[in-house]
RNA sequence: GCGCCCGUGGCGCAGUUGGAUAGCGCGUCAGACUCCGACUCUGAAGGCCGCUGGUUCGAAUCCAGUCGGGCGUACCA
């Protein structure tokens, strides 16, 4: 057992299939035990689980829900040390609550568990990359692409957690069209350094930006000018070269002090060079998805569901940027073997989800082994008003602006606290305060509070002890309770937010289960009580630091002893 | 035009494969420490789940339509 939660409802579907099979002699629910609905109800008045079956079975049985109910009430309430009780409520829903052995399973299991409790082996060991942030290296890191870092990174994490074997990749667009502006701005700030302002024109879709001038300038304190005489090609690939790698150099080195380290830097440019790109092209040729037209070569998307033809190869004889994405997404299951990948990117680029699909299904790869994570745009905001530049630059802020004011935990938690398909709100005001209004500064503190009280008692002789010596039974408190079942709800939680591919459900979680151990906390003394009672509320606070330290890590954020 | 996402108390958001009285935080109001960290807790007020119809025992959730907001629909990436 390693899910609490998922146990207990399967041991409940098993236990109402029989009971059902007993009383009818047949499951009318198609699917079987799987089939049968088992529900923690939101009023924790009805129980502890409920299942709505009899309402499910009552047609195909020809009995009112309540008739069936009675019967299997009946066969379920025999004797088990799993059930403590099970009623018959509304228009005819089964409540149980379950015995208090189980809760004392669930701490022990924490006990047990330690540092790995919440890992569950939902995805089998599968090879899963997810790839996220893949900024161009042409500039540094927009605010956008700090969200999608956080969000890239906790989901990798949460992967991980729930068994896979996780990969995390950053590709960096260093080929195509927007590499040649980048040169050719370059060269012009190259030039016109050495020849004066007015030496040549800047390209018209140049880059305008200081960091292009700064590069240029960098590159002239290296060089001097002996590239003013070069041919152009040469000059414009030099520079080229040492540009992108101090931004790419830049973009690891703002990620890493955003507590994001990747496995894999991957390069286009190495898709063009190998021949990769075309090969994957002639691939789709053989297959009879491309023609020529118009000089260009066009992938016949609209066989796969899209609205239009893709141009896969210019009449200028550049293959596009979507070209070369589908071989990179070729690559990751052929060439690699990923069962699994997983894009994070902005909404703006929701079109490309159905156009990758369309050219995964064209080369034979099952497209349901492609998943999206679109999150939408971020607005920033302090004391209600919006943000749009820094103070410092004058320019849209970048990454590195915002982590020059807001710390790096409170940065991870904000960007992490929503769905990715809604806004986000990030109130800079908010994010520095040490509040309770503060979400992650509520978390930090519960995990605090927990390792000052150890300390505490430490002091004065009280060590936890192991639940082998303990009386968990002791823990019957409604408090108690709620916060037991708030640790047990762990492990489905980290299932739940890899298959929905939405880490900050574990936002959430860790916010309810900080509430739970404050409630309990503020209700229950443990200093001066009974030593048994003690002992056994010690040892649920202990449980309540563990989870909250485990889920804290899979968000990257820090569990502070002491704030 | 076509396509995707989002409409839930004043604000920001949850709501699992349809389930029981729609929750949480902030804000507002009223309370709780000579006692384990008050960075905390307890309670109250506040909602036609955008609107209309449909599916069924049962809809915030599924379907159709409609209104409002965001985005996409390049031989840019």
């Amino acid at each position: 057992m390693n899910n609490p939660v998922r146990d207990a409802k399967d041991r409940l579907r098993a236990l109402i299939h029989a009971a059902l099979r007993g009383a009818f002699g047949e499951t009318p629910l198609e699917g079987g035990a799987e089939a049968i609905p088992v529900e923690i109800p939101k009023n924790t008045d009805n129980g502890d689980f409920s299942s709505s079956v009899c309402m499910a079975c009552s047609k195909a049985l020809g009995l009112p829900p309540r008739k069936i109910a009675e019967r299997l009430a009946e066969l379920l309430t025999k004797e088990n040390d799993f059930l403590a009780s099970c009623e018959i409520a509304g228009p005819g829903f089964l409540n149980f609550k379950l015995s208090d052995k189980w809760s004392g399973d669930v701490l022990r299991l924490v006990e047990e568990s330690g540092a790995d409790y919440g890992r569950v082996d939902f995805g089998g060991g599968k090879r899963v990359m997810v790839e996220f942030v893949s900024a161009n290296p042409t500039g540094p890191m927009t605010i956008g692409n700090a969200r999608g870092g956080v969000l890239g990174d906790a989901l990798a994490s949460v992967l991980d957690f729930a068994g896979y074997d996780v990969t995390r990749e950053f590709y960096i667009n260093d080929a195509g069209h927007q590499i040649e502006m980048f040169a050719l701005s370059l060269e012009a700030r190259y030039l016109q350094r050495i020849f004066g302002e007015d030496y040549c024109e800047f390209p018209e879709n140049g880059y305008h930006g200081e960091d292009i001038r700064q590069l240029a300038f960098e590159f002239y304190t290296i060089n001097g000018s002996s590239y003013s005489e070069c041919d152009q090609r040469t000059r414009r690939e030099a520079l080229c070269q040492f540009g992108l790698e101090k931004n790419i150099r830049r973009l690891h080195d703002d990620l890493e002090r955003y507590g994001i380290i990747y496995d894999n830097w991957y390069r286009e440019s190495g898709l063009h060079n190998s021949g990769y790109v075309s090969e994957t092209i002639d691939m789709l040729q053989k297959r009879g998805h491309i023609y020529e037209s118009d000089g260009a070569l066009w992938f016949r998307a609209t066989s796969f569901g899209c609205d239009k033809d893709e141009v896969m190869r210019k009449q200028n004889g550049f293959f596009t940027y979507y070209a070369a994405d589908i071989a990179y997404h070729r690559d990751k299951f052929e060439r690699r073997g990923f069962d699994m990948a997983v894009d994070v990117f902005g909404a703006d680029h929701h079109g490309h989800t159905i156009r990758f699909r369309a050219g995964m299904e064209a080369l034979g790869i099952d497209p349901s082994r492609l998943r999206f994570v679109l999150m939408q745009l971020v607005r920033l905001t302090r004391d209600g008003e919006v943000v749009k530049v820094s103070k410092r630059t004058g320019k849209a802020i970048t990454l590195s602006d915002l982590l020059d004011e807001i710390p790096r935990d409170a940065a991870r938690f904000f960007f992490n606290n929503r769905q990715p398909d809604t806004h986000l709100e990030f109130d800079m005001a908010l994010a520095v305060k040490q509040e309770s209004e503060n979400p992650v500064y509520y978390v930090q503190y519960a995990h605090a509070r927990i390792c000052s009280l150890l300390a505490m008692l430490r002091q004065e002789g009280v060590e936890p002890r192991r639940s082998a010596r303990l009386d968990l039974t002791l823990l019957k408190q409604p408090e108690e309770i709620s916060l037991i079942k708030a640790i047990a709800a762990f492990p489905e939680e980290v299932t739940v937010s890899a298959r929905e591919l939405e880490p900050s459900r574990i936002n959430r979680y860790l916010a309810e289960v900080s509430a739970s151990f404050h409630s309990f906390y503020n209700a229950c003394r443990i200093r001066g009580q009974e030593d048994g009672l003690r002992d056994a509320r010690l040892f649920l606070a202990w449980c309540a630091r563990q989870v909250i330290a485990n889920g804290l890590r899979i968000l990257g954020v820090t569990a502070p002893e002491e704030m």
